[in-house]
DNA sequence: ATTATCTATAGATCTATAGATAATGC
DNA sequence: ATTATCTATAGATCTATAGATAATGC
């Protein structure tokens, strides 16, 4: 979406995203949710950072509540798009996990704000956003399915699955500190996850190679 | 501290925790700071779940942020003890971390409200809130050094540490979807914490075995 | 006299709507 | 005619203060 052809002119300067109003209003509002919070960030300051005056953000999202579930929405999507291919892929479970572990932490990682850290906020429990939970908890369901897969037993592969996550997702918590982890960071994270998982020393070192070709593959 | 003998009495009922009025608001602003966020919790409905008039809040407290801070620095209180007394003792690291893994786990598992995701509010990165960080850091400094004593290589321990510390605050996330770990997921995650550091497999079962006598040797 | 509460309110927000305006498209 | 912006504002907050009030303590 390129900037506007009609409509009256902005009063002061041009979009600062060049990608047209909407994309300028998620990206003021990406860093100010990420770091103010929903109620905190006044649809004044994001209007503010995206260039327009307040009352124009109503022209692109109905309540300021759709611009967090736009956020949240475009931020979990592509990690469902791999997560969805990786699991219909006929493959060593192990490898698959591996290789979504580092994608979740690379998109963790990428983009100019720490979007990942929108879903802890308070707010997001709000029946609201109930379209964008649904979603997320179907990407922990593939984190579940594949962990069941990787021989993990009945009993231990939920909260086993619940702590592989939870290393993934500390890339959040380091972002909010300005720690942005590497590529290399990105494999050590996969690789304890298997570590946590129990599973046998070869199978975790065939996993991560393979892990890696499965990645090439997606792009 | 009981409820006041002198003053005004409230105009509607008593004290709701019947530990006083400043227990009351800590109690009240614990759950709605934690459910709908900092900005989102009014002092009207703060004083409301404590039994008194907005206003009178203000004799308890300057600010509406020295509510939040004081829950801050509750919460890392008992955490910082026992963090303090492990570094202290002379005995195997890895049993000691073990034990403050557990430890952890259990703190941010009590409670009647999950107090542990106040600190991932956004605001919670304001200056004011300054001092609670200052302790904060203490506590990851003592992880850091008790992965470090466990023989972690230097250049790993850091991230070591940091990896640890992802599987005990998970218990947060946990518990914002109402699922409380037990006593034994708190030994699961503390496991699951020597795995992450690819401790050998005899010094990780000594050390769980070490570290639950140590957990009693504290009470 | 001291204390903890209360009522009332000033002043500063903040969200969303109404309606005007300044472009382009046909 | 259509569109995207603008200005202006209604109405609903929300925080913190001022000062009154109703207890107990001495």
């Amino acid at each position: 979406m390129a900037a506007a052809r009609t409509g009256r002119p902005r009063a002061s300067g041009s979009s600062p995203t060049g990608q047209g109003t909407r994309a300028d209003v998620l990206a003021a509002a990406a860093e100010l949710f990420c770091t103010r919070g929903f109620a905190s960030a006044s649809t004044h300051a994001i209007a503010d950072a995206a260039g327009i005056r307040q009352a124009s953000l109503y022209h692109h999202f109905e309540r300021k509540h759709d611009v967090l579930l736009a956020l949240l929405l475009d931020t979990v999507q592509p990690s469902l798009d791999v997560a969805a291919r990786l699991l219909a892929m006929d493959d060593d479970p192990a490898a698959r996990l591996w290789a979504l572990c580092v994608s979740d932490v690379r998109l963790l990682a990428s983009g100019p704000h720490n979007v990942g850290a929108l879903y802890l906020l308070p707010e997001v429990s709000d029946e609201r956003f109930a379209p964008f939970r649904e979603r997320r908890s179907e990407l922990e369901t593939t984190y579940r399915t594949l962990v069941a897969a990787c021989g993990v037993p009945a009993d231990r592969s939920w909260g086993g699955a619940q702590l592989v996550l939870a290393l993934v997702e500390n890339v959040i918590l380091q972002r909010k500190r300005d720690i942005v982890p590497t590529e290399a960071d990105a494999a050590e994270i996969a690789a304890a996850a298997l570590r946590v998982l129990d599973l046998d020393r070869d199978v975790q070192e065939r996993a991560a190679a393979r892990g890696a070709e499965l990645l090439t593959m997606l792009d």
